[in-house]
DNA sequence: CTGTTATTTAATTGACCGTTGAATTAAATA
DNA sequence: TATTTAATTCAACGGTCAATTAAATAACAG
C-alpha cells in the first residue's frame, strides 16, 4: 500500500507551518505591495498588520519576521517605495525651467503620470500628509515636498515680476492650486466616477483638461 | 459646631457630581462643537467620546446622557451642523444661472466663504467624504453633493455646446477641478502656511486668486 | 546529515473603548 | 417647605482587537 499522502494544506486550504517550496514569490515585496494598497484605502492607523498579512496571504507573524515591527514596516514603505518614486519625479527636466507655462506643464504631466501609475499614492497622500495628524506629514513635507514647492514658488514669483504671469495670481497660492488640480481629482476618482456614471477615465483626458484650465481658464479663444 | 464646609471642587479643580449652578453654557452644544473640531482634526473613527468629553470639559457619561450613543452623536452632528450649512449654501441664487462664469464664481465664493467661516469643515470633508471608507461619504454624496454636482455639470455641458465654454475643457471634470481649487487649499492651509512661512491668510485673497485662475488661467491679459 | 531559513500556530500581553447604573447636587414645582 | 426632576460625575464592567513573541515544522544548502 502506498503510504498515506501527506496533507500539504489545512482544511481551509491555508498552508501549514514550515518552509514552503521555493515557488512563492518574494513575500517581503508582496507585503509592501499590500501595505501600500491598504494604507491608501483605509489609512495607516486603521490598517492592522493582520489585514496586511491577510491581503498578502501570509500570517501576521511573518511581518515581524521581515520587518521587526509595525513601525519598521511603515518606514520601509516610505524609504523603498515612496521616496524613490518622488525622487525621480522631481528630477524631471522641465521643472528647472523658468518659463511659467513650461514649469507648470511639466509639473502637472509628471505628477499626474506618476500618480495614475501608482493609484495607491493619491489617497495615501490625502490621508497621511494632507490630513492633520497624518503619519507621513513630517517626513514627506520636510524631505520632499518643501524643496519642490519652494523652488516652484520662487520661479513663479520672479516670472510675475517680469510680467510673464498675470498680476492677479498669487505665485505661492498658484503652487497650491496646481497641486490641488492634480491630486484632488485623482483621490476623488471613485466618487465622481459614481456621480457622473463613468466607468473609466484615461489619464491623458485628465491631464489635457487640467493643462487647458491652467493655460486659459474658462476664457474663450 | 458648624458643619464642615462643602467642597465644591476636587483637588484638581474638576467639578464634583451633581447638578451644577446654572452658569454653565449649553453642554450639549459644546459637545457638538468639540466633536466637530476633533472629528476634523483626527477623523471620526479615531476620536473617542472620552476625547470629546475632555475637550468639552465634561465626562464621557454626559455624552450618553445627551445623545444616547456614539453613533447618535455623529448623526446629530450631521443633521444639526453640516446639513443646515450646506443647505443654505446650495440655495445661493448664482448657482441657478446658466452663464458659466456667473455659475463658477458663485460656487467658489459661496463655498470658500462657508468653509473659512467653519474651519473644521474642510479637513472633515477630506477625511470623511473624500477618503475611502469615510463615515460621511454616503450621507454627503447621496443627499447633498450629488444633486449640486449634477446640476453644475449639466449647465456647463450645455454652455459648452453653445460655445460659451472652451471645447478643450471637460464640463464634468471642470466641476471636480473647481471643488479641488476651493477645498484643497483650505484643507492644506496648515501645511503651506508652514512651507511658505506666512502667519495668516485672508479669505478674500484666496477667493480672488482662485477666481482669477478660473477666469483666465495663467494667460496674460 | 546537519544547520539555517522561511513560515505557521498558538499564546500572551496590553490597551482602550463604549456603555451603564448608582450617587450626588441644583433647580423647578407645588 | 417638601418633593420631584434635571444635570452631572464616579466607578466599574465587558468586550474587542491588535502587536508581539515562543515554539513547532518543513524545506533548502552545504
Amino acid at each position: 500500500m502506498a503510504k498515506t499522502p501527506v496533507e500539504k494544506t489545512g482544511k481551509n486550504g491555508a498552508r501549514r507551518p514550515g518552509r514552503p517550496k521555493s515557488d512563492t514569490g518574494d513575500q517581503r515585496l508582496r507585503l509592501l505591495d499590500s501595505a501600500a494598497t491598504l494604507f491608501g484605502q483605509h489609512g495607516i492607523a486603521a490598517t492592522s498588520i493582520a489585514a496586511i498579512a491577510r491581503d498578502a496571504k501570509v500570517t501576521p507573524a511573518l511581518v515581524h519576521y521581515y520587518f521587526g515591527s509595525r513601525d519598521a514596516l511603515v518606514d520601509a514603505l516610505v524609504e523603498e517605495r515612496i521616496r524613490p518614486l518622488i525622487g525621480t519625479a522631481t528630477a524631471t527636466p522641465g521643472l528647472a525651467s523658468d518659463d511659467p507655462r513650461t514649469l507648470l506643464h511639466a509639473f502637472v504631466t509628471t505628477f499626474a503620470t506618476l500618480m495614475t501609475a501608482h493609484p495607491w499614492l493619491p489617497p495615501l497622500y490625502v490621508r497621511e500628509v494632507l490630513s492633520e495628524g497624518g503619519q507621513l506629514r513630517e517626513r514627506i513635507i520636510g524631505g520632499i515636498a518643501m524643496p519642490v514647492a519652494k523652488r516652484l514658488a520662487a520661479a513663479l514669483t520672479s516670472a510675475r515680476k517680469q510680467k510673464r504671469l498675470p498680476a492677479d495670481l498669487d505665485p505661492r497660492l498658484l503652487v497650491v492650486s496646481v497641486m490641488a488640480l492634480v491630486l484632488f481629482p485623482l483621490a476623488a476618482m471613485p466618487i465622481w466616477k459614481r456621480v457622473f456614471n463613468v466607468s473609466t477615465i484615461r489619464p491623458r483626458q485628465l491631464i489635457d483638461h487640467t493643462l487647458a484650465l491652467i493655460d486659459h481658464g474658462i476664457a474663450l479663444p
